[in-house]
DNA sequence: ATGGCCCGTAGAACGGGA
């Protein structure tokens, strides 16, 4: 089974790249991250006559989140949850669904601006209380992914340039031991169970060439829970949508897991 | 040194992103 996020950055603008994507890469389940649409204007049609379903929470120009999956992918998934029941917030940022026994969260982590302000604030007890609310998930659910643009760099391996980028916002220490205290819960960031070549990036700036320069960030992820890590067979972030023209700013990450039945069976 | 791009909402610039 295959699992990606993709932090798209405008579905609107974003749907034909992501529906070639889907069906060239074969893939099961995505997690979108800055649908930047209204639930009412969600393409649910396009998208189904591509051959995928989708629940998706949405808003008014910023953010909203989505999670796609390829028609038939067994039963019909259920248990949908949207938002933090254990922090109200007007941002759409939290969607979650279950297939089989696997659990899907796709999270937009707030971006926090700058380190020290009222954005950064808010970045950081919507950590916390979405480290309650996975700690609750994980206990309901063994078999769990969290997937999404986390907006931190966990280690200065996944910074282009760790000196200048130290201590700055997705860098912060606070940021980066609460992305710790996620995997402590029972977590592994799927992309490190494997080798994996140095200075690879999710996340590239559109100006100044960042891109072409390889100037970028690594902060979206997707962490599995210890139940699914030893079925993870390989993680890797596509580079290659975002060489595309208009592309999003961000890579997909995706990943290929042992299936559901398989698990149960070893 | 500064800001440099892209998106949505506008219906001109601006907030937000990271």
């Amino acid at each position: 089974m295959r699992i990606a996020t993709w932090n798209v950055n405008s579905l609107k603008v974003r749907l034909p790249q992501v529906i070639d994507w889907l069906i060239k890469n074969q893939v099961d389940i995505l997690c979108l991250q800055e649908t930047k649409l209204i639930d009412t204007a969600f393409p649910s049609e396009e998208l189904a006559q591509a051959g995928y379903e989708a629940v998706f929470s949405g808003q008014p120009t910023y953010n909203g989140v989505a999670i796609l999956w390829r028609s038939g992918l067994g039963n019909a998934p259920d248990s949908l949850i949207v938002d933090n029941p254990r922090f109200p917030d007007e941002q759409k940022r939290l969607i979650s669904l279950k297939f089989g026994a696997l659990r899907v969260v796709s999270a937009y982590v707030p971006n926090g601006q700058e380190v020290g302000s009222e954005k950064y604030d808010y970045k950081l007890r919507w950590l916390d209380a979405f480290e309650h609310w996975v700690k609750d998930l994980l206990m309901d659910s063994p078999q769990l992914v969290v997937a999404g643009d986390y907006n931190i760099a966990p280690e200065d391996r996944d910074v282009h340039d760790p000196q200048a980028w130290d201590g700055k916002i997705l860098c912060s220490e606070p940021e980066r031991s609460r992305f710790d205290n996620l995997k402590k819960l029972g977590f592994e960031d799927a992309f490190r169970l494997f080798e994996q070549a140095p200075k690879t990036f999710s996340w590239w700036d559109y100006r100044q060439l960042g891109f072409q320069k390889n100037r970028g960030l690594r902060i979206d992820h997707l962490l599995v829970s210890t139940a699914l890590a030893p079925f993870v067979r390989t993680c890797q972030i596509d580079r290659a949508p975002r060489k595309a023209k208009q592309p999003s700013d961000h890579a997909p990450v995706w990943m290929d897991i042992t299936p559901h039945h398989e698990v149960q069976s070893s």
